[in-house]
DNA sequence: GGCTCATATTTTTTT
DNA sequence: AATATGAGCC
């Protein structure tokens, strides 16, 4: 292997970079430049060509995604020599700074086995440090304080250094600092302490730092202006004197600042290191020029910016279509009909689209219309599958298990399902860990032990029958996968028939509950510590295939650094996009610029520009003006039905009855020609269905057969199994 | 102690 | 619209 293959097919901007000699380097390019690209040809030419072991090169990508994604194309680049990249940092932030503080533990105030507490875990912590400090939860609100908190710990300002210069900024310390202890009486994390105690650790311990710095020669970070202060401070400690910092991002896409990331940090790098080599890259692979010229009338409206000339070779592409819908149930149907269009001419496959929005809720119309259409899509992003209350259960036992100091969790599940401990019994057993100078779980085990305790009878056997449960599961935790531990869990609690009631939500929560269980069971045979880690740092986009051949779903924020030759962003109004929450703060204002900008350049071929006149919010639907942002785009290069500014919408009926004609041409395109994978069966198993001449049944099998549906059913009542044209059975609910 | 019904509150984005 | 919280009753 040689230099010229992992050099082959980049340009001569790319080669500077890739090349680019030990000092700290920072690589300025727009969108679809090939940002990514360059840091993953770097690694590969770092170990093939300078001779760096891959157990001396970090890179920080900003997904778990992005990290195993870059991962699989170095092990390509590098052909079979894969064995090369053994030890190879790799992975976010908060993974690489949870696995240090694993490793590191005894040096911390928590021990290995500390669990990490996400939003919601923050949020009972939280309340309870407010209950803690008789503060009204009304006056204060809990995530409102949470965000400060988070904010503080992204600035690296501890509790002592929080300025308490006023009444309630002095409260708000108070409230820091409670909030911290019950973190740690819990031995738990919040994914801000991951990087601020990491910082801590190397400041309070030069000779720890120093060792990490002899490991890695080369730190790389991705996405660099969404970093925050914790993150740069780190990367900055991480470099110390050796300094080779290679820093790749683009200002015009920073979008997560409510999450303390901070694109000056830019501005700091260069400060910082006063000898950094600037690279720009600005010329765009992805985008035809037009959708260039819309994104770049976007972003230049935003003040104090380096101006990037963004230029393709693409001169060929369709003018960006803006389509005026009469609500979000117009909007959908459009979005569906123009992809089963698309799809039935042959001109795209179904996963090639992309269908943006600025918050989850507007995803359920959307769904709505592909549901009713009986297409397939893939959501992503949404309700976090971790998040889901089942699951979170499930999760809540396995973490008690690994941490026996997880007081919150134990309170989310001590009696889910329903065991008898209540409300009443939960205070008693607070009170008396505290007399015993203890932690409640501590407390249980004492129970177990035939401490004389205060509980009723009644409350005590029900006690000492879960704590002989979460014992016995203890007992087994270094013993067994974590797929055999919570399989134990399930059917000792007798969870699954607690879930099922019978509803569909009952169905669907069981589902969950058994994907978490094939999710351990992949898991093979790792330590406990190890899956609950990964699990808590994982993201939904992380989860998802690519196999799935269906358009996507997603937030905009989700979309960033995704690519998609045929993008459509819904919901272009005043009040959604730009969000209404942002609407009174200029710098808001410039991220939502930055939202908008990130998403037209995600598309490769074509955009779709959708605004509603009308559109449902809290229950009542309301008019909404075209976004600014549409305006922004020069006329030159969009078409379609954009009002003149300000104007009035009394066309919006006419456009109503333009999209029936639409449907009616795309609907018909379908039946003759969409592509068999783009098919899906009205009826799935399980369905219960009617039939006039054998009246109920149910669906054991169903499947598309040329022009039509037929559905393998079994009736009860009249004659057991027989296949069905789909046309003659009726729905019913079950 | 647990369940049901009424009221309040929510939604911006995510590691 | 959908969920979280709280009061009141069994």
């Amino acid at each position: 292997m040689t230099s010229s293959s992992i050099l082959a097919g980049l340009n001569p901007q790319q080669v500077e970079a890739v090349t680019a000699g030990d000092g700290p380097v920072l690589v300025l390019a727009g969108p679809g430049s090939g940002k990514t690209r360059v840091l993953t040809h770097r690694i590969a030419y770092l170990v093939e060509e300078r001779d760096i072991r891959a157990w001396h090169i970090m890179a920080v990508t900003f997904t778990n995604k992005a990290a195993r994604e870059m991962e699989n194309r170095v092990v390509r680049l590098l052909l079979d020599e894969s064995g090369k990249l053994d030890g190879l940092a790799i992975g976010t932030f908060h993974a690489i700074c949870a696995r240090i503080l694993r490793r590191e533990a005894d040096l911390t105030t928590l021990t290995r086995d500390y669990a990490i507490f996400d939003t919601s875990d923050q949020l009972a912590v939280m309340k309870q440090t407010l209950g803690d400090l008789n503060l009204d939860v009304k006056k204060y609100n809990p995530r409102g304080m949470l965000s400060n908190v988070s904010s503080a710990k992204n600035e690296l300002i501890t509790p002592e250094d929080y300025p308490a210069n006023d009444y309630r900024a002095e409260v708000m310390r108070r409230v820091y600092i409670q909030y911290n202890n019950l973190l740690r009486a819990n031995n738990a994390r919040d994914f801000d302490d991951l990087l601020m105690h990491t910082a801590q650790l190397f400041q309070d311990h030069p000779d720890v730092l120093a060792r990490y710095q002899q490991r890695y020669y080369h730190i790389l970070v991705d996405e660099f202006q969404d970093t925050n202060m914790a993150q740069y401070v780190l990367v900055k400690l991480l470099a110390g004197q050796r300094r080779n910092l290679f820093a790749v991002g683009d200002p015009d896409q920073s979008i997560y600042a409510f999450r303390g990331a901070d694109y000056r940090n830019v501005q700091r790098f260069r400060e910082d290191y006063s000898d950094t080599q600037l690279i720009l890259l600005e010329q765009n692979y992805r985008s035809h020029q037009a959708i260039l010229d819309a994104a770049t009338g976007v972003i230049n409206q935003n003040p104090g910016r380096i101006q990037k000339e963004l230029f393709s070779q693409r001169k060929d592409g369709a003018l960006l279509m803006v389509y005026e819908a009469y609500n979000e149930d117009d909007e959908a149907r459009y979005v569906v009909d123009t992809i089963a269009e698309l799809v039935a001419r042959n001109k795209y496959h179904p996963g090639e689209f992309a269908i943006m929005y600025r918050t989850n809720a507007q995803s359920r119309a959307i769904e709505d219309a592909f549901i009713r259409a009986g297409l397939p899509y893939r959501l992503i992003g949404a309700t976090r599958f971790y998040a889901r209350r089942e699951v979170k259960d499930v999760m809540a036992y396995m973490r008690l298990i690994h941490n026996p100091d997880d007081n919150v969790g134990l309170q989310r599940i001590v009696n889910v399902p329903p065991r008898g401990i209540g409300k009443k019994t939960l205070e008693t057993l607070d009170d008396w860990a505290h007399e015993l100078g203890t932690t409640p779980i501590q407390a249980l085990f004492a129970l177990l032990d035939g401490f004389d305790s205060p509980f009723s009878a009644r409350a005590r056997r029900a006690l000492i029958t879960f704590a002989e449960m979460l014992r016995a599961w203890q007992a087994t935790k270094d013993d067994l996968p974590p797929a055999e531990i919570l399989t134990n869990v399930l059917k000792q609690t007798r969870y699954l028939d607690y879930l099922d009631d019978g509803t569909p939500e009952g169905d669907s929560r069981i589902e969950n509950v058994l994907e978490l269980r094939t999710v351990a069971a992949s898991y093979g045979e790792v330590p406990l510590a190890t899956f609950l880690e990964e699990v808590s740092l994982v993201s939904d986009v992380d989860t998802h295939d690519d196999e799935a051949q269906a358009p996507n779903l997603l937030t905009l924020h989700a979309a960033k650094g995704l690519e998609f030759p045929v993008v459509f962003i819904v919901g272009l109004e005043e009040g959604v996009l730009p969000h209404i929450r942002s609407m009174d703060d200029p710098n808001q204002m410039q991220e939502e610029r930055r939202l908008m900008y990130v998403g037209l350049t995600r598309a490769k071929d074509r955009v779709y520009l959708i605004y509603a006149v009308r559109r449902a919010l809290y229950g009542d639907s309301r008019a909404n003006i075209p976004s600014r942002f549409l305006y922004d785009i020069p006329e030159e290069v969009r078409e379609g039905t954009l009002l003149g500014k300000r104007g009035q919408s009394d066309a919006a009926q006419q456009h109503y009855d333009t999209m029936t004609r639409w449907e009616r041409v795309a609907s018909g395109a379908r039946q003759r020609q969409s592509p068999r994978e783009y098919q899906r069966t009205r009826f799935k198993a399980g369905d219960c269905v009617w039939h006039q001449a054998f009246g109920e049944g149910v669906v054991v099998s169903s499947m598309v057969r040329g022009p039509v549906e037929e559905v393998d059913v079994l009736f009860p009542g009249g004659g057991g199994q027989k296949t069905i044209i789909a046309d003659f059975l009726k729905p019913m609910e079950s």
